[in-house]
RNA sequence: AGGGGCAUAGUUCAAAGGUAGAACAGUGGUCUCCAAAACCAUCGAUGUGGGUUCGAUUCCUACUGCCCCUG
């Protein structure tokens, strides 16, 4: 089966942390007459703009920008909150005529948002979550990986017994729906997509890219993000909070408890920041129909990068060849 | 220049006359409500040349390199 050009268009581009996804998506979206998305598990948050590389007011250069700084620090957050955010985002700028371009770097976002996964047949428990971790702590990972294996054996196959929060996910989506999660994962697999889209993946050379992360990383103390996360600290936010488990604010609230030297908390971001790029470039390989666009096979340049972009949008019918002109004032 | 010390994986450190371990980094992967999270797997080393020995990376020796002290 094929996704169909009746279906309502959507661009997605993405990519690795630090690759230039953001700047790119701007000028994407000036030239197709679209609105961004953010798909971005940092970004949403206010007052969260050093550490997670928020671009400013001015560099989005009058294109909407949606799902970014709407909530506070203190708010959950979770690819279900992003879901329902962005499909309503969404519902707004097909209203308006215009394209919807999702940017950002959380692949599972995209993937929830791209084939419209369904989530809502339970509610989160957290007493049950809260029991669960309590039996895996007291009486061990292996005793709760027996329990899934009673109920689930085939989710014991794909989940390991260390991975204790996806265990509990497991056995709580049981005990709330009565069906299997191995089940219903196998079913929400073989969704289509219900857009026309075209998913772009922009990458670079890994030395490139971990050499970009680690400037950035100075850059961000440079800019201030000390005193960002001090701010917040002295807010009130703690590292138990899904802010607060943003790289650059973790590991800057280990310093400022003195549970590290700035060197070392410096060192770890870096580090992280690496493995965090390493992890997106893994998932997004694994994700079915992707263009990837290597960086330098375009010679770093945006241009070479956007016709590309362009010629593919044209041939899946995303846009049309007088819509562009229409944009263009 | 003289004296001493050290040379083991990319890095920091183990061990041993007979299969050289670890941590971190690196690499690959899992992922369907904590995903900037959580988890799994994996590559990789005895500086160079002699000698002793059944066998040396380990003992001896020369060389090279680094460090410390003296001048």
């Amino acid at each position: 089966m094929k996704q169909s050009s009746e279906n309502p268009g959507l661009v997605i581009l993405t990519g690795p942390t630090a690759v230039g996804k953001s700047e790119l998506a701007i000028k994407l979206a000036r030239q197709i007459g679209g609105e961004i998305i953010s798909a971005d598990s940092m970004q949403v948050y206010r007052r969260m703009d050093i550490g997670s590389a928020k671009i400013t007011q001015q560099q989005m250069d009058g294109i909407p920008h949606h799902l970014i700084d709407v909530l506070d620090p203190k708010e959950e957050f979770n690819v279900v909150c992003f879901q329902q955010l962005a499909k309503k985002a969404m519902e707004g700028i097909y209203a308006r005529g215009r394209i919807p371009v999702v940017a950002g770097g959380t692949g599972f976002y995209i993937q929830a948002l791209l084939y419209d996964i369904d989530f809502t047949e339970n509610d989160e428990d957290m007493a049950l979550r809260l029991r669960l971790e309590a039996m895996a702590a007291v009486q061990g990972n292996e005793a709760l990986y027996e329990r899934l294996r009673q109920i689930d054996p085939e989710s014991c196959e794909s989940i390991h017994a260390h991975n204790v929060k996806r265990v509990i996910r497991a056995i709580e989506f049981y005990e709330k729906t009565g069906t299997k999660i191995s089940e219903h994962n196998r079913q929400q697999r073989e969704r289509l997509s219900p857009y026309n889209f075209a998913y772009f993946v922009l990458t670079d050379d890994r030395d490139r890219l971990y050499e970009r992360i680690n400037e950035r990383v100075d850059q961000m103390l440079n800019q201030g993000l000390i005193g960002e996360v001090s701010a917040l600290a002295a807010a009130g936010c703690t590292r138990d909070m899904v802010s607060m488990q943003g790289l650059g604010y973790k590991e800057i609230l280990d310093y400022l408890d003195k549970r590290c030297t700035l060197e070392e908390a410096v060192y770890t971001l870096k580090r992280d920041t690496r493995h965090f790029a390493k992890r997106q470039l893994t998932w997004f390989r694994r994700e079915r129909d992707v263009l990837w666009i290597s960086k330098p096979e375009y010679g770093y340049d945006d241009d070479r990068i956007l016709q590309y972009i362009m010629t593919q949008l044209k041939e899946k019918n995303i846009i049309e060849i007088n819509k562009e002109r229409h944009s263009v004032p």
